[in-house]
RNA sequence: GGGCCGGUAGCUCAGGCGGUAGAGCAUCUGCCUUUUAAGCAGAGGGUCGCGGGUUCGAGUCCCGCCCGGCUCACCA
């Protein structure tokens, strides 16, 4: 097959065409095609359109002296008409030497066939690159999700709805930049390499800087530096960008995830509940059109988002009809009769993952926080064994953590040492001491407001995938071994220059 | 890491009590000037994921390994 592709290159040539030809100045994107002339009858494509398009050849129906093809770009596609006596003779001898995946350039006009496809009657093609690979059969496309991950531009070409996963992904990060735009904030970049990592409960990746000799590691969350930036008086920060958690992968979990944060001073977790509202029906309706969207068959409404405390969902969710009170998910005597952990906080926590988190499907916001398990945010006025801190569930995933800062630095010291004393107990996750953000904070940092949503899972609600993989152009595989084509090319690059 | 499922032609998939491997699309040849899963006639194409074992004989049975999916654990 290679051979006999590679062959046809030579032929191609022979008729004066370049294999891998220059650019082609097209007058319309078939999008643009579709767009503009989708809706006009045969009758009102005279007097004739004249176009230039270019794409990748779908569909090829030959019959004898013309034939049909369908040219595909940006995931749609527009068919080709050739026929023998409307086009020159090169031409049309190029035309029975393509081959489904090459790519062309045709000038022509537009009309309607007799089955009513709009179509472009071809005056002139132009080649413009060769396939040599056969592409994937045309009506299942490309199924097999190891060859869609690893070779994701097949999975491009073949499965048209793969292309709008990431264009709806970009048009997700496009729409939270506008809007945190439109209210100040700027966007910072801040380091990938740490020499100390937190702002997450997470284990690292280590690297090692050559130079310098010193080891670093890939960041787990950019947080201690967007807050040093509002020490530094920039006092609305977002960044987009990635993180790496050395940690298991799954549906939900790729090794490198991207997450947006911002942080806004002299605003509290109350007020980036509001926020958190607008901005996440706005991009929703941004992406999709609507700020209702199915998932998995089921509906999730963004303009509606449900406000529960942790002990309220627990109490909500609780799998027996005979629910506890509040005064029982507050007793710490009641709650060690239902969890194993050590403290108050975390058994609250662990009662509300095992009962609550799964049914949390429609889009709601739990708020009230145990302190243990939340290093770096503020205590609650009215309760020093709480935080001010919430959580965005989405089907029952966590697609968003946002608190108010803790700002004082005695008590970000006594936090960092607590979870020094979590480390030696041997919790490799939690946090380390961070001096310079300690001192950053001496400087006085204002009351603030700071957030992180995961974008990789908001792109799948949006678009309706169940795998964080389908909306991560190449997630993280083992590597594939020897492919071959570099051999397979030379042996026939050789018997070229032998011939 | 555990459990379950899968890997057969370029693609999508069948098949199998152990006996020389199948279809559709794609490819090649011929016919065909409005087709669209175009059609008709013919042809080629496979170390059945890899390695061992049992057997006269393994794609099929057994063991190990590789790769992937789902799921549980951990996390966002």
């Amino acid at each position: 097959m290679l051979a006999q592709r590679h062959a046809r290159i030579r032929e191609i040539e022979a008729l004066g065409f370049r294999s891998y030809g220059q650019r082609f100045d097209f007058t319309h994107t078939i999008p643009q095609i579709l767009a503009g002339h989708g809706s006009m009858t045969g009758g009102e494509l005279e007097p004739t359109i004249q176009v230039k398009v270019c794409g990748r050849i779908q569909t090829m129906r030959r019959m004898g002296k013309a034939g049909f093809a369908h040219l595909l770009q940006l995931g749609e596609k527009l068919q080709v008409y050739i026929r023998k006596d409307a086009v020159s003779e090169r031409d049309f001898a190029l035309y029975q030497l393509l081959d489904i995946g090459d790519i062309v350039g045709v000038s022509g006009y537009l009309f309607r066939t007799r089955t009513g496809e709009l179509s472009i009657h071809a005056g002139e093609l132009t080649f413009l690159a060769k396939t040599l690979l056969t592409m994937p059969e045309k009506w299942h496309g490309l199924e097999d999700v190891e060859t869609r991950y690893r070779q994701r531009y097949l999975d491009l070409i073949a499965n048209p709805e793969a292309q709008k996963v990431f264009i709806t992904r970009s048009r997700v990060i496009a729409s939270l930049r506008r809007q945190l735009e439109a209210r100040g904030f700027i966007e910072v970049e801040t380091p990938m390499m740490q020499p100390l990592y937190g702002g997450a409960t997470a284990r690292p990746f280590v690297t090692h800087h050559n130079t310098l000799d010193v080891d670093l590691y890939l960041r787990i969350a950019p947080e201690l530096y967007l807050k040093r930036l509002i020490v530094g008086g920039l006092d609305r920060v977002y960044e987009i960008n990635r993180n790496f958690r050395n940690e298991g992968i799954s549906t939900q979990h790729n090794p490198e995830f991207t997450m947006l944060e911002f942080y806004q001073a002299y605003t509290d977790y109350q007020g980036l509940m509001d926020l958190s509202v607008e901005l996440l029906r706005q991009t929703a309706m941004d992406a999709t059109g609507s700020a209702i969207v199915e998932y998995d068959g089921r509906r999730l409404d963004f303009s509606s988002i449900r406000r529960l405390t942790m002990r309220e969902a627990v109490i909500e969710f609780w799998m027996d009809a005979e629910g506890p009170s509040l005064e029982n998910v507050r007793d710490p005597d009641w709650l060690k009769r239902h969890s194993s952990k050590a403290t108050p906080g975390e058994m609250l926590v662990d009662l509300f993952e095992r009962v609550a988190e799964a049914h949390l499907y429609e889009p709601t916001i739990i708020y009230e926080y145990p302190v243990e398990t939340s290093p770096l945010s503020k205590n609650s006025l009215d309760d020093p064994a709480f935080v001010d801190r919430f959580e965005i569930y989405v089907a029952g995933m966590e697609i968003g953590n946002a608190y108010t800062e803790l700002n004082d630095p005695q008590e970000q010291r006594r936090r960092f040492e607590m979870q020094l004393t979590m480390r030696e107990r041997g919790d490799e996750e939690a946090h380390q001491m961070d001096e310079d953000y300690v001192r950053a904070l001496c400087y006085g940092m204002p009351p603030t407001g700071g957030e992180g949503i995961g974008l990789d899972r908001l792109t799948m609600l949006l678009t309706n995938s169940r795998s964080i993989r389908d909306v991560i152009l190449f997630p993280l595989l083992r590597p594939e071994g020897p492919i071959g084509i570099a051999d397979e090319l030379r042996a026939l690059d050789d018997g070229g220059a032998a011939s």
